[in-house]
DNA sequence: ATTTTATATCGCAATATTACGATATCGTAT
DNA sequence: ATACGATATCGTAATATTGCGATATAAAAT
């Protein structure tokens, strides 16, 4: 097996999931911070300040751009990468939809 | 390889995506959506609702318990697991200061 | 045209995840 | 004591992820 069985989840799971999967990694993450900071994104500069291989970051910037969460246009030699709003706006309320159905009062052990 | 490099990254980074990448996945979705309804959960519910083997929840609700989003005890012959207040919270906190950085006015492309 | 610079892709090895049958454990009822 | 029901663990196969060196691509500078 290893193979995630997703015709037996809602879309709605298995969209979150996607998501998640793709912004649950360190490397992601900190990529995703370094974007939202400095609003005009290079790889390049990811590469001098993470310490990972030029090859593994260019792939992770792949996965995210894959999911949706970043968008890149050629600019002259570079890429310049940044969030794509639409996609960061369904994660926000999604996930603020899952987490926030949990009202802590009344826990049962 | 295939093994991240967790020491370059701040705690910050990785203690957040070691919690997104719990919920990472339908199935551990689902089975907390079904925690957080039915506010007194057993295995064996979940077993005949989702399509899953038992072994295969139970492995599912270990990965939980390990990242300390839920937490179980034992209720004579079953189990009875349910959300642990602390780590939502965390997981709440964490997430909501990562997604809020983004401000999406000023996108650069 | 050639070199340089920036990024992407390929191919591979190491490791992790997913799923499940089989079996073990353990409290409860008989 | 034995059998039963609920959950956990083991072992294993299939697949996915992570990381990187090597190489490809492509625009800009020389």
């Amino acid at each position: 097996m290893g193979l995630t069985k997703s015709e037996i989840f809602t879309d709605e799971q298995n969209q979150l999931s996607t998501l998640l999967k793709a912004i649950a990694h360190p490397a992601r993450i900190a990529i995703l911070q370094r974007i939202i900071i400095s609003n005009t994104c290079i790889c390049g500069d990811l590469v001098g300040e993470l310490g990972l291989a030029q090859a593994t970051i260019s792939q992770h910037l792949k996965e995210l751009k894959t999911a949706g969460i970043i968008q890149g246009t050629i600019e002259g030699v570079s890429v310049c990468y940044c969030i794509n709003p639409k996609t960061w706006k369904l994660l926000e309320d999604q996930l603020g939809a899952f987490l926030g159905s949990y009202k802590g009062e009344l826990s049962c052990c």
